[in-house]
DNA sequence: ATGAAAGCGCTAACAC
DNA sequence: GTGTTAGCGCTTTCAT
């Protein structure tokens, strides 16, 4: 490994004018940055970011968790990350803690211990974090999922009113027994989507049936089938389903053709998360996108605004979500376009 | 940010034993040792990683450089990398090139520059590395995509022959005029896969008609749509489609969806990389699923292989294929099961 | 068993 | 404009 020091004896300076070249600070002569650059050049000098950043403190890096690397909406806010993070001149790693709060610690450590400029958290648990890891030296935004044992900037969706509106969807085609594929985990976004689910049944005047809500493992197609081949074995077989997000809707929609079940007329079903091949299914899939670009982007902002003022007061950003519908919950009931809504 | 002095100071003995006690090195009295953990304990001491590394020279930590984080094959990949690693106490850091050569290199030195015990690299070209880079003291395994100006452990899946048998289908059900969607991106995987295509036609003795061969822009949906339409909108249309890879696929599904087509009577469709949703799809897809998990498990393993041995030679391993057959390329004409089969 | 001290590769005062 | 030098936080001989 080439050194400074290297380079320096090579190009018949100090240590300090490489430094300097290489960091782009005035005060060089043309000729010496010239000599040193042929250095740099002949010896294939790499100059190490590990010892650098020893003196420095600080990097051009920004790190991501998030818990489920292979489901497409934590990769979608990816994209949205990485696109305002390159832009500001920062690389982006990315972890993945596959839902588990042990290996989120290992990764916060690790992002920690690598002195990263700003950590962007979608945390497997609400609580149970080290105060130390999450309000330490080290910026974090929450992203998806609320943190509540620390106050951080935080980024969310509108949860409730996603789910609500959904159900009420459902609701409206006359449906009454709504069974709802939730998370095994215990997540912010399950509760409060479970809150929206409520909240559309009781605006109907209809009670929440503990047995019609089943929690899937949310990482796990398979799981989240199992649990949507219990609700259509049930008796009283709920003729509609709400799901959590895409891994569940896939499980569900995979449950129901086992089934041998048509949609939307045996069953219906509205999701929470859209799919970018919702259309291809049959019929196509009513949904509640997420704008996971915006999301990511939203992170992005707010942690290189937080980076650039550690001081700023905390801000909470919650997206509104919209209902997209299309053919899995029954032909559209409302009236056709430039007729009078009419009761 | 507390420092093993002040630990050392508070426990009222030498920064060695710090150390000493930190990295469970023998010939430390237990009360010293018991001091050192209180210290520890009570300055919530968090040892700094970078430091270390500058000192220590290896970490346990692996890089892994993506071309497409939102393309399922790479994440699913991942978790078959991850899942070796931390099995052997790595952890795995991620970035993500968008098939983007700059990007790439950028990642490359910050993963040399973060001093990772290892790289896995699926990269975004097949020449005009930097030897430096791939070459260097940091070991490096080629995934998924070969790459031929330096010499490393490459681990590959059977394109020719995936793409071979997924054709060679479609042609053995009636189809002679088989379009393709291929990639825009100058990738080996590309290059093979066209070969296979190339080689069923020419069992069967049918010519490559240059015209039936579209490039799309792997990483979007949008224009691999594009080219389908283009395809289809021939005035001699093909009545088969061979895709590239599942982002191809859900493109020129997406195109045969707004034409009005049916599948498989209008235009048939084959897949390379199979989706976990193929059989929600109506037909159900006919792919060639890669070996994801396994993949990854293979790269991981060359690595570590390679970290403890730096001086094994190179080797290259290569995955086979099978084709999976489902209804879009139309009723199976095999006889059925039990039946001799004659001619 | 423990401590003193050197030094990993880099940057930034400070002196000239 | 350039060089000397101290030191970032850690590990590791080498003494003791």
């Amino acid at each position: 490994m080439t050194t400074v020091k290297e380079v320096a004896k090579r190009a018949g300076v100090s240590t300090a004018t490489v430094s300097r070249v290489l960091n782009d600070i005035p005060n060089v002569t043309p000729d010496a940055r010239k000599r040193v650059q042929d250095a740099v050049q002949a010896l294939n000098y790499r100059p190490s970011r590990v010892a650098r950043r020893l003196r420095i403190k600080h990097t051009q890096v920004i790190g991501l968790i998030i818990s489920d690397i292979q489901n497409l909406f934590f990769t979608s806010v990816t994209r949205g990350i990485e696109d305002i993070a390159s832009r500001n001149g920062y690389s982006l790693i990315l972890c993945n803690t596959d839902e588990d709060a042990d290996r989120e610690r290992v990764y916060l450590e690790v992002m920690h211990a690598e002195n990263v400029a700003g950590i962007i958290l979608a945390s497997a648990t609400e609580t149970g974090h080290d105060p130390e890891l999450l309000n330490g030296r080290i910026p974090v935004v929450a992203l998806d999922r609320l943190i509540t044992d620390v106050q951080l900037d935080t980024v969310l969706v509108d949860n409730v009113g996603g789910a609500e509106t959904a159900v009420a969807h459902l609701l409206s085609h006359g449906h009454r027994r709504i069974g709802m594929i939730s998370s095994q985990q215990q997540l912010t976004t399950a509760r409060e989507r479970e809150d929206g689910y409520g909240r559309a049944l009781k605006e109907f005047g209809l009670p929440v049936e503990p047995s019609l809500i089943r929690k899937a493992d949310v990482r796990q197609i398979a799981d989240s089938r199992r649990q949507a081949l219990d609700l259509l074995a049930l008796p009283d077989r709920p003729t509609a389903l709400f799901t959590f997000n895409n891994t569940t809707t896939l499980g569900t929609l995979t449950a129901i053709q086992e089934r041998g079940l048509r949609i939307p007329d045996d069953v219906a079903v509205a999701a929470f998360d859209d799919l970018p091949w919702a259309t291809l299914l049959d019929p196509p899939l009513t949904a509640v996108p997420q704008p996971t670009y915006e999301l990511g982007k939203t992170a992005a902002e707010m942690l290189l605004a937080r980076i650039a003022n550690p001081h700023r007061p905390t801000t909470q950003n919650r997206l509104s979500l919209d209902l997209v519908v299309r053919e899995s919950c029954g032909a559209d009931h409302r009236p056709p376009d430039g007729v009078a809504q009419a009761v």
